[in-house]
DNA sequence: TACCAGGAGAGCG
DNA sequence: CGCTCTCATGGT
């Protein structure tokens, strides 16, 4: 586990759903894996038959930025036990077998759900890529690879105009990116005290920002592992809970937060995402 | 062409 | 609270 590759050994864990999975919106299949970017590093990531592997382009001294990323040390079985034993809990869980979420830095977390407001996922990360080029860091890439770069940091895009964030294709969202970056930069906002505040709380701090609305903040608050009992009321979690919890009764978003932070547990958070992978993915 | 997208916010009853 | 409209932009 040192240099340019390291093995993580762990089971249960489905690397192409949970890259793929509308968390996360920088990975790209390459050749029989992925790349991406954590933090500042470059990384190809692969299925194994024990676990997975991973590269980098420069030397890393050590690797838990990466397991702690990928939360390898998450025990899955345990939380999926904790999950609700309803017939479509089961059913989503069968079918989404080692669907995990990820720990991701929450910055990049909150400035890429902000571009995502009414946005599809394919443009969300078209959005994002515009966005780490012309503003993000150049990383070091294997010889001959096309460059990547970090995700811009909160100073940097403070330093930019609207009209420039605009060029990134967000659209009215621009001003929003902007607002939350000098919010962050000039530490107004503080990201790393979020994880010392309860949920509602969290919630609250973040929806002061504009362009940041309950869904916005509950996924920030869960994907970037601050929080794993947030949960995210998108247009799909809508439809899924509508369809499989409330067959031919009209409900109303109240109704299926109230719902959703009473039946799903300690872990609702992972239980949204399997849910939601389930009906996007697989489901009709 | 028309429609809609992992929403948010404002205005209104 | 619940409903409706607007916002910018690109993919289908």
């Amino acid at each position: 586990m040192d240099g340019l590759r390291a093995l993580f050994r762990v089971r249960n864990y489905d690397l192409a759903s949970t890259l793929n999975s509308g968390q996360a919106f920088r990975w790209v299949p390459y050749g029989d894996g992925w790349e991406g970017v954590v933090g500042n590093y470059w990384v190809w990531l692969r299925q194994t038959s024990t676990g997975i592997e991973a590269r980098t382009a420069r030397p890393v001294p050590c690797w838990d930025w990466l397991s702690d990323y990928l939360q390898i040390d998450v025990d899955i079985r345990s939380v999926l036990r904790s999950f609700p034993k309803d017939a479509p809990m089961q059913a989503a869980v069968r079918a989404c077998r080692g669907l995990r979420l990820l720990r991701q830095d929450t910055w990049e977390c909150l400035a890429s759900f902000i571009c995502s407001s009414n946005k599809q996922i394919v443009q969300i990360r078209q959005i994002i890529a515009a966005l780490c080029e012309r503003y993000g860091q150049p990383l070091d890439v294997p010889s001959g690879h096309p460059p990547a770069f970090a995700f811009p940091t909160p100073a940097t895009l403070a330093q930019c105009t609207e009209n420039e964030l605009r060029q990134c294709r967000m659209g009215f969202r621009a001003p929003h990116v902007r607002a939350a970056a000098i919010e962050v930069a000039t530490g107004r906002l503080r990201l790393d005290a979020l994880a010392e505040l309860p949920l509602d709380s969290a919630r609250q701090a973040l929806v002061r920002l504009r362009g940041v609305g309950l869904k916005i903040a509950d996924c920030v608050l869960l994907y970037s592992g601050i929080h794993p009992r947030a949960f995210p009321l998108d247009t799909w979690i809508r439809r899924a809970l509508s369809k499989l919890y409330f067959p031919g009764r009209r409900v109303t978003d109240k109704q299926l937060r109230e719902f959703a932070a009473s039946h799903f547990g300690p872990w609702a958070g992972y239980a949204q995402q399997y849910l939601f992978h389930y009906t996007r993915v697989i489901a009709d």
